[in-house]
DNA sequence: CGTTAAGCTTGAA
DNA sequence: TTCAAGCTTAACG
């Protein structure tokens, strides 16, 4: 599904060490696409290729020219320390309706405030979908672009992070005052 | 408090 | 289409 989603599509990407370890920055010609971070690039670089399979990648490190991309690319390296400053960068982002859904929810939580899983899952009027949005998280592409981070648990507790709780620990702290 | 079950979506089989 | 699993939670012992 994702396979033929991507297909043929040309996506640039980029791979940067940064204070969270290293980004990766992908995107289409719509907007961005990916946002991911990692300790390894090669790690970054395989995930990226799996989730947009079949697509035509480009190393944007290749690029002689300043582009869009770079542009992109500094917004979200400077949002890595600012996440209050989080720029509002055109995204390419496929996924299911309910995923896109909660996504857009996502990026109604303003800088600084956190919100629990089951508070978006009222939001987006299912109030019992908790875990499914628990999982709608887990699948954003884009980390603080969707800020994602900026979810917990209803205890109390982080709740997780696909790219490491270490790194949405970090985050909110960065954003906190 | 540790467990358990209800609840909803998703990707793989 | 069926099924297990997940960044949850409310309920129970």
């Amino acid at each position: 599904m994702a396979s033929l989603r991507w297909r043929g599509q040309a996506v640039q990407y980029a791979v940067r060490p940064c204070s969270l370890g290293q980004v990766l920055v992908a995107a289409t010609g719509a907007g961005v696409c990916m946002v991911a971070f990692d300790d390894a690039e090669a790690s970054l670089v395989a995930a990226m290729r799996a989730r947009f399979a079949g697509a035509v990648f480009a190393d944007a490190g290749d690029a002689t020219e300043i582009s869009r991309f770079d542009a992109w690319l500094t917004g979200v390296r400077h949002a890595i320390l600012h996440p209050r400053q989080v720029p509002t960068l055109p995204l390419d982002l496929r996924g299911t309706d309910f995923q896109r859904t909660v996504w857009q929810a996502l990026r109604g939580i303003a800088p600084g405030r956190i919100a629990s899983y089951s508070a978006i899952a009222a939001r987006i009027g299912r109030p019992r979908a908790a875990r499914a949005v628990a999982a709608a998280c887990a699948g954003n592409p884009v980390a603080l672009l969707v800020p994602c981070h900026r979810v917990v648990r209803e205890d109390g507790g982080l709740g997780g992070f696909r790219w490491g709780i270490d790194r949405k620990r970090i985050l909110l702290e960065r954003e906190r005052t």
